[in-house]
RNA sequence: GCCGGAGUGGCGAAAAGGCAAACGCUGCGGUCUUAAAAACCGCUGGGGGCAACCCCUUACGGGUUCGAGUCCCGUCUCCGGCACCA
């Protein structure tokens, strides 16, 4: 009998239709059966709709998906849309349409596509994060945030009002605050004012309104982001030079999980390289605060890792922004300090490229004490130190920190080493025409290494050989002098020996070498000795190691000198052990429309005051206008109505207008899947518990921080308030890889370029549906290439599976054509290799391994075909085989499967029946064939039993021909056996 | 500069330290056909040999091992992230 030939387009729309009239993908809630949550990133839906590369997302989500539904998990497998944000909204304006109708026009699109190509999302929970509905729960978890502070001494977040007691009852002086934080006291608290409360409660809770200097464009009148301003500090639209102000924003308080978020990263499967991203953006480390007192007796406090360098701290660097700066400056110094602060704040905006830049800086005319060893330093003001990270001030070490020396070399302040290099290399150059000519073979008589350049002595020794080197070479020097470097530093005259260790040594040194060279530009011993080639590499290194120069903690392993300078700072009063951390708190203020209202109301008084529950969601108003205002205000600061409120108590209030950016709304969304109709509750607790966290998390790796570091911190949040039971809320994580246009050529030159609408490379899964079909479409996207890598999209790689499919369409529904009887196939091969399919297909869903998964699918189905050619159609082990495999293909290629199900009079679903079981014990081969190598080269093959044990195997190998030919009569030295593989003989 | 990741046929790629190139694409040859398409069969890393076979080959250079695409050290190239974080 003759089969119609396979047509995707038909059965594709038909069953499509069928599935979604039964609502085949609707998730029960939560039961007894072990759950699976898959989830994709939630899109931001685009007038351009999707192309071939979201799909490489989609697909393996979506046979994962159904995989566990075959395997009887509960599976919740939702979709949504990340719909607030400024594409939108900037569409709007132009097209003079709300967005909230582009936003459903758009995501209907998505919707449609994601159909096309056969996804298997329960759409009765289909979310958007732009409706009420949403949002509401974004503002109720907002004003928990503003409701709470950290505790760090329970690791944990607390309700303000405990901390108001507390702080009634103790001020802060139980909380542990670092040293640069003022505190207050429990009468400071308790005499303060409402609006002095607020302003000290502002500091510990976890979204809070502070000032953030932020890039300001004064001809657009606007505050830009980072990406919107040139290389050039100049502003992309508008060319104006970018000017650094300082608004009042709103942020969440990240700041107070730092170590939480970075600790528990350990308890994540997650792509190593992301989980290292995050680490890096929260830069922990670990090291000291240290008070220093200026000489006029203010106190100037520094955060270091190094305090073991505290010793050769020979100076100190502000911030421009720093608070201290004006009050610092001497009046001679005024002006050179206000025109750098004024030019500073012009200039630091602009993200330029750091790197190699000249180090700029100028003094204060003010000097600080160090606090180990009473030395007076300078205090700085440089822009290479920034504001945003420690205390804004930094103990200058310029022996060991690359920023520090460059800065003192240009400035010629003094560097003293006060750490042995690890290594102990030291070298000295005796120039020529200083010493006896004898001393080249009194050095070689002493064993010391040394070359000769242009009659100069070059000689590498250590620095536990200074003190016996510098008594060797004295005598023999008959003027001028030497020096060591590197280690054991030193000065060698012909009448004296100067150690270089301290500041007033390398002044008295430095005065005698420009003296002796008529020169006036080394004012210090570095940078005399860095003009000498040989030198150069060995002057600065910032390796820990053994303290030198160093009083008290002189000869102490390096990591006992940290602790110990730490201790001896705590006992003092003078310091104190810090944890800091890279990671800024999470600016969220936007002053646009297109975002979730921020549900803070400002009364005329200053005070804040929060929208109440019932209250909620405050919901955005229907307005024409969404134009920013030409203050850079949000445009809802210009809707009077909504803004003005009359609060509960009779006073009036203006409402907050600036509104959230949509990282907020992503940082839960996940959560809502679980129950996304709740009018009471973010999601009923028995569901949180049940579906999360989620199994599977799969994205693209652009989002590898901002998103899932946010989401990671509501959920720790929510964590401690009792809302949901777990501390992370994505279980495992896959980037999927991006998908490239196909390569092209231009003038002879391949180029492989990203999809984009403006080259007019995107291709789109319509295009590739109304050809191949869907089920080809996600064959292809599987097959493609490794899940991760990333790669040019093929045209011609889709009909490949296209004949695929058309191949087992065949093999199903004709399994009697063109049967010739011939071939050596037999059923127990048939069968194993029907057992070994079925493991190596689920061995690749759980592994990610989508195209040797589809590679496992196609070697089982080229073996049907030899299986009929052998006769073997009409065998109980091929109805087993075609059975399976229409199973193993289902995840992959839905449609197909579900027709030719229905096409051998089977009852519907295909995709409501079981995974088949593989039996290991019939997937075993029963021979396998071997290698006999001789000295590693493969001599010959040859097929013993699978269980054939390490004699026989030796036996075997001995007794063939060719390894004899081989072996000869040489020695056999060695004899390696691994069953099942090889035997390799070794001779010689 | 620092931190990750990757370099394998003409192409996309496979390969728990054990037969490199599975699977697919392309190309070539063949079967079927009046012909073409489709389908099916064979070949398709390089070199040598009439052959049986032999030698070489996983970016490059070393090393560990009976045995290395896989592990270690160094170099080069490409991709991603960070950007003066004290």
């Amino acid at each position: 009998m003759l089969h119609e030939r396979y047509d995707p387009t038909t059965i594709e729309s038909k069953w499509q239709a069928r599935w979604a009239a039964d609502d085949l993908y609707r998730t029960a809630p939560a039961d007894e059966r072990p759950k699976y949550y898959v989830l994709d990133f939630y899109p931001y839906p685009s007038g351009e709709g999707l192309s071939v590369g979201h799909c490489r997302n989609y697909v393996p989500t979506d046979v994962v998906a159904r995989y566990y539904r075959m395997k009887g998990y509960n599976v919740l497998h939702p979709m949504g849309w990340d719909a607030f944000g400024l594409p939108t909204e900037n569409q709007a304006i132009k097209t003079k349409t709300n967005p909230s109708v582009l936003t459903r026009r758009y995501a209907a699109n998505y919707k449609r596509q994601m159909n096309l190509i056969g996804a298997s999302y329960d759409w009765s929970r289909e979310i958007t994060s732009s409706e009420p509905d949403y949002y509401h729960w974004t503002q109720w978890i907002f004003l928990r945030l503003y409701d709470h502070w950290y505790d760090p001494r329970v690791d944990q977040a607390r309700p303000i009002a405990e901390l108001e007691a507390e702080l009634t009852a103790y001020g802060t002086s139980r909380l542990g605050l670092p040293l640069s934080e003022r505190g207050v006291t429990a009468e400071g608290w308790q005499t303060a004012n409402p609006l002095e409360r607020q302003e000290i409660l502002k500091r510990f809770r976890l979204a809070y309104r502070g000032e953030a200097t932020v890039n300001w464009d004064p001809v657009d009148k606007t505050v830009l982001a980072n990406e919107e301003v040139g290389p050039d500090g100049r502003a992309w639209r508008s060319g104006a030079l970018v000017e650094r102000r300082t608004l009042k924003q709103w942020f969440f308080r990240t700041t107070a999980y730092a170590d939480r978020l970075d600790r528990d990263l350990d308890t994540v499967d997650w792509p190593g390289r992301i989980v290292t991203m995050q680490r890096n953006w929260i830069g922990a480390s670990v090291g000291a605060e240290v008070s220093f007192k200026t000489v006029a007796g203010d106190e100037l406090i520094v955060f270091t890792t190094r305090p073991d360098t505290l010793w050769g701290a020979t100076f100190m660097v502000l911030s421009p922004e720093h608070p201290l700066v004006a009050k610092l400056t001497t009046p001679t110094q005024q002006a050179t300090v206000e025109a750098y602060v004024a030019q500073a704040s012009t200039n630091a905006s602009a993200p330029v490229p750091v790197e190699e830049k000249e180090k700029t800086g100028v003094f204060t005319g003010s000097y600080a004490v160090n606090p180990v060893n009473g030395a007076e330093i300078p205090i700085w003001v440089a822009d290479y130190v920034l504001m945003g990270y420690g205390t804004g001030a930094i103990m200058a070490v310029p022996a060991h920190d690359e920023r520090d020396f460059a800065f003192a070399l240009k400035f010629g302040l003094p560097i003293i080493p006060v750490i042995q290099r690890p290594d102990d290399a030291a070298r000295s150059v005796v120039r020529r025409g200083t010493y006896a000519e004898d001393l080249p073979n009194q050095l070689r008589a002493a064993g010391y290494q040394f070359s000769e350049q242009d009659g100069d002595l070059v000689v590498d020794l250590t620095g536990a050989q200074a003190e016996a080197y510098a008594h060797l070479v004295q005598p023999a020097l008959l003027n001028g002098w030497t020096e060591i470097a590197g280690s054991g530093w030193k000065f060698i005259f012909p009448d004296v020996i100067v150690a270089f260790d301290t500041v007033e040594a390398d002044q008295q040194l430095a005065a005698q070498i420009s003296t002796a060279l008529q020169r006036n530009d080394l004012p210090t011993v570095m940078a005399y000795l860095t003009t000498i080639p040989a030198y150069r590499t060995l002057l600065y290194h910032d390796e820990i190691g053994v303290p030198i120069n160093s009083g008290t903690i002189n000869g102490l392993p390096g990591d006992e000198a940290i602790s110990r300078t730490i201790d001896l700072l705590e006992a003092e009063g003078q310091g104190k052990a810090r944890h800091n951390y890279k990671l800024r708190d999470w600016l969220i203020s936007r002053q646009r429309y297109w975002g979730t209202p921020i549900p803070i109301i400002h009364r005329a008084d200053g005070l804040e005051v929060m929208e109440t529950d019932e209250q909620l969601p405050v919901t955005l108003p229907g307005v024409e206008n969404y134009e920013p205002t030409a203050t850079g205000e949000s445009p809802l600061a210009q809707i009077d109505e909504w803004v003005k409120v009359t609060l509960s108590d009779g006073q009036h209030g203006r409402r907050e207008t600036d509104t959230m950016g949509t990282f907020a709304c992503s940082s839960w969304y996940f959560l809502r899947f679980v129950d996304p109709r709740n009018p009471h509750e973010l999601a009923r607790q028995e569901e949180l518990a049940y579906w999360l966290p989620v199994d599977m998390y799969v994205g693209g790796a652009e989002h590898a921080v901002m998103h899932l570091l946010y989401a990671r911190f509501w959920t720790k949040f929510l964590y401690d308030i009792g809302v949901v039971p777990f501390i992370e809320p994505f279980q495992s994580l896959r980037n999927q890889g991006l998908i490239l246009a196909p390569p092209r050529e231009v003038d002879g030159q391949i180029v492989i370029e990203k999809m984009s609408k403006s080259k007019n490379n995107v291709i789109t899964p319509d295009e590739v549906v109304a050809t191949h079909g869907a089920d080809a479409l996600r064959g292809y996207e599987c097959f493609i290439s490794d899940f991760e890598a990333a790669v040019p999209w093929s045209t011609d790689g889709v009909p490949g599976i296209r004949r695929w499919l058309d191949r087992v369409w065949r093999i199903v529904l004709n399994p009697e054509q063109d049967r010739a009887g011939e071939g050596a196939f037999t059923e127990r091969q048939l069968q194993r290799v029907l057992h070994q399919t079925i493991m190596r297909v689920e061995h690749d869903i759980k592994e990610f391994k989508f195209n040797t998964m589809v590679a496992a699918l196609m070697e089982f189905t080229n073996a049907l075909y030899k299986a009929r050619e052998a006769g073997l159609s009409k065998t109980p082990t091929w109805a087993e085989a075609i059975e399976t495999l229409m199973r193993l293909i289902a995840p992959v290629a839905p449609h197909i499967a579900e027709e030719l199900w229905a096409r051998t009079q089977r009852s519907y679903s295909i995709h409501q029946q079981s995974w088949p079981k593989a039996d290991p014990a019939l997937a075993a081969e029963e021979e396998v064939e071997i290698v006999l190598q001789v000295n590693g080269k493969i001599r010959d093959k040859l097929v013993v039993p699978a269980d054939a044990d390490e004699a026989q195997l030796r036996d075997v190998a001995l007794q063939s021909e060719r390894v004899k030919g081989y072996v000869g009569d040489k020695t056999i030295r060695k004899l390696i056996v691994v069953p099942g593989k090889l035997v390799n003989i070794v001779v010689g």
